[in-house]
DNA sequence: CGAATAGGGTTGCATTATGAAACCAACTTT
DNA sequence: AAAGTTGGTTTCATAATGCAACCCTATTCG
């Protein structure tokens, strides 16, 4: 049964879901952010099958979140790199992986915290904030408006 | 063919993945932050198939993003609520929504930003920071052993 | 009191999504 | 020429999803 797709939502989530929304593709985007670039080498980081992995890759160069670059060497061979698009979705994925160190620890009890390449510190955990910098809870942000139009939508 | 689950991996984005992950989940934790908690409004608003929405909250309360309250009236009414683990996932839908926002605009032109309820003013965007409150970028943070961790785990 | 409504499910079925594994085409190296 | 490299493509079986009907309990209404 073909999944409900939010092309004309006017909800950004969903619409931002359509994109990385489907099984494999933020841990695609998330090594592509590691530094992974071949196929090869997403397809074993990941333990992923060959083709989902590249329909998950020819997705996401479609919705410009990654682009496929000719490397030149060996026929044909190509890496996929992050566009700024994708590089944008740095704080969804650190938040995402701060939620999953603070609630799911890694079942070996490592735990391996995000740093500062500078300094060595660990970095602060991702929170929405003002426009002072003071940082906002659910109650603290407006979104009614969002909630009209999801709504609307139906 | 069943996908393939994270529960054994160390990386936390995976593991989180897990939780959050199947479509419709964090649509439906979206909208719980919104204020949705009864059954027919989440599906009415989402405009998902019971039985899916059934599924989803009931993934969602065994792995407490959401508790099942007794509401009292009308028979058996409940109203799902978000936990504290549940309210975690404010900065990642947030994130997501401004991703969305930046890179996908509403079809129909409508931008709606998320604005501090106290002042009106728009927040600011999601970023990651370090312990001294200035923005890093992907290059920014040391992931060095969290890649090594997802390469052992193959 | 029986029918209708409210509420949250459950079931059956058809289509899509996913994964495993084999196969493929083009290029390069031995 | 055979083998290796690279990134696919194809086949098949099982799980995931959505539609729509059905279900059960409790409450309200005529």
């Amino acid at each position: 049964m073909a999944r409900k797709r939010f092309d004309d939502s006017n909800c950004s989530v969903a619409r931002a879901l359509n994109e990385v929304g489907d099984w494999w593709s933020l841990l695609i985007v998330l090594h592509a952010m590691y530094g992974t670039r071949r196929f090869v080498d997403f397809q074993q980081q990941l333990g992923i099958a060959k083709n989902i992995l590249c329909d998950r890759l020819s997705k996401l160069v479609d919705n410009e979140v990654l682009r496929k670059v000719e490397a030149g060497e060996h026929g044909s061979r190509f890496e996929y790199r992050l566009t700024e698009k994708g590089r944008d979705l740095f704080p969804v994925v650190v938040a995402l992986r701060q939620w999953g160190d603070k609630w799911n620890p890694a079942p070996d009890g490592k735990q391996l915290d995000l740093r500062d390449r500078a300094t060595g510190q660990p970095i602060q955990p991702v929170t929405v904030r003002n426009s002072d910098g003071e940082p906002l809870t659910i109650r603290d942000v407006l979104v009614a408006d969002d909630l009209k139009a999801a709504k609307d939508a139906g």
